[in-house]
DNA sequence: TTGTACGCGTTATCAG
DNA sequence: CTGATAACGCGTACAA
């Protein structure tokens, strides 16, 4: 199962062999089809380990993601497996559960792992170890949903989706509109989407209301459970994430709300089971899969041309919106 | 960075290097500290390739799945992930979406990429022709949620798991209980829990209802909506996964009814989204995790052992039960 | 257009 | 306990 036995076969040398597979075009037609019949009797298929050994190139990607638990980046890996494995590619991957210290062990295990390039979600492109790293090592990376001038990005215009629709449900007659997040410090996107939320409402004259930072703990839910009782309470509340919304809306319905009457919550990312859920969720959509597969054509190219990836050749994917019943319709 | 320099630098030869980092125990403890500090100095870290070459292990698994985008195969893959990143395996990942011909590509795709061993969800594994070519290669194997007499599987009782929440059912009161599933021939699992609610029913000399089966498609929905607003409606309703049951609980109130006053609604798999939902999601749960973790943990012995993996090395993992706002409280 | 021969970095065998 | 050395399967100068 060798290439020399393949040679042997075909009554050529293994040179011959060699090339009718990694460069045809060079060989004689007639040895070509010769060799490939003989290959094909033995089934014989390439070593890769050999192969990597001699060219270097492994065909393995790193996939670093914070938590398979939010079906955003279950998502985002279905695309990424799927143009990975059309490119004949495989994956390590590697979670981070949003925390700064075991980013930097991800990543490093990754490259230990001998990644031909990575594909990384961090926290905070601006303050991550990762990425310095990453850079040393001249390794080829790009990252998904983060948004930074400084590195190849494959995103949304996270503020924008937000600052617009401030407009969108102002037009809609919400005066008293609030925002709900994750913890900001674990998520860039959080952050520029806050900051479409702040800027979005100055722009409407409307004055932003402090925004619920949600930890991962029941406190902090019924903390904005107490608050949505209030008689000051809003009337929307734009969530940084669809899981937050899901958990928002548990909030609301617990102080006694009705959605949407009520309160009108959106969320965002555009989760497949928000469309399942009662009420159905609204939300801005990102093009989960598609981000992935990006990434991961983008990585591949750059591999295969040699050429390195740089900041210019970052991705801006067009968010879209997901009508849901957890908020009345909205004009545009 | 090579073994070679590695070995120069500590003044040793090549082999003594390499079992310092293979074998330490039969190496002089001197030496091999100094080796270790050489190797730590150059920064080498072994080459992957080359060492397969050598010993044809590459230390890479393949894992089948029917799907990212239900939270319960996400959640298994994170445990995979976890524990081969512990012990040193990189993953190969593909999806089947849960059809029986792309079935047979996704396995031929993890056999060329040559894996050492993998890890199958299989839609029925009395009929899969996978389970037949993974056979013929003799490559070890462990299916997960599966459950087959024949085979190596990490699973839950899927029977009675569900002939047990019957009869719970019952003695909270519930006379008429149906039964809810996704597509049947997609699923063993299905399968066998329709059978424990038939038998379970039986066993309570209740009759069991026809079970509803949703393909994927908003239709079937509708149906399941009209049928729950006759008068012979059931008070119950056990749901074969949780993403079904989500659905259900959409189609109930759409047809006016209250959950869980005027129906129950009970789901299987313990998703993480279920506790943040509204209502609650009550659900028979999977250590969904752990069935990925123990995947791995039996295929890597097996494969560091060298010993073939049999089915009475099939572990049967406890299911669990989630109370939630979905059902009224049940005994037991 | 094809063949020969070397080296990629390791591990395993066999002497010492 | 350690060292020399032969594979592992492949790609690619270089020569023909």
């Amino acid at each position: 199962m060798s290439i020399a036995e393949v040679a042997r076969r075909a009554g050529t040398s293994v040179a011959t062999v060699s090339r009718v597979f990694n460069n045809p075009g060079i060989v004689n037609a007639q040895t070509c089809s010769t060799v490939l019949r003989a290959a094909h009797e033995l089934g014989y298929v390439p070593n890769s380990s050999a192969r990597t050994l001699r060219t270097r190139r492994n065909k393995v990607l790193g996939v670093m993601l914070p938590t398979l638990a939010n079906p955003v980046f279950a998502q985002c890996l279905q695309g990424i497996a799927e143009e990975a494995e059309t490119r004949g590619y495989a994956i390590v991957l590697t979670t981070t559960e949003y925390s700064p210290e075991r980013e930097a062990a991800a990543a490093e295990r990754l490259l230990n792992a001998g990644v031909e390039g990575l594909i990384l979600v961090v926290s905070n492109p601006a303050t991550s170890q990762v990425l310095q790293r990453t850079q040393q090592t001249k390794l080829p990376y790009v990252l998904a949903y983060n948004q930074a001038q400084e590195h190849t990005c494959i995103s949304v215009d996270n503020h924008g989706a937000i600052f617009q629709l401030i407009q969108r449900l102002h037009a809609a007659g919400h005066q008293r509109i609030g925002m709900v997040t994750g913890q900001l410090h674990a998520s860039d996107r959080a952050q520029q989407r806050c900051k479409g939320y702040v800027e979005g409402m100055q722009a409407q004259n409307l004055s932003p209301l402090p925004v619920w930072e949600l930890p991962f703990a029941e406190q902090a839910l019924e903390q904005l459970q107490q608050d949505l009782m209030e008689a000051t309470r809003p009337t929307a509340l734009v969530c940084s994430n669809d899981v937050i919304a899901i958990r928002s809306i548990r909030a609301a319905t617990l102080a006694g709300l009705r959605i949407p009457q009520d309160l009108c919550v959106v969320g965002f990312d555009g989760i497949g089971l928000g469309r399942d859920l009662t009420p159905s969720l609204a939300s801005i959509t990102q093009p989960n899969e598609a981000i992935g597969q990006q990434c991961v054509a983008l990585l591949c190219n750059a591999l295969t041309d040699g050429i390195p990836l740089l900041p210019s050749h970052s991705v801006q994917l067009p968010y879209g919106w997901r009508a849901g019943e957890s908020c009345s319709p909205l004009p545009l």
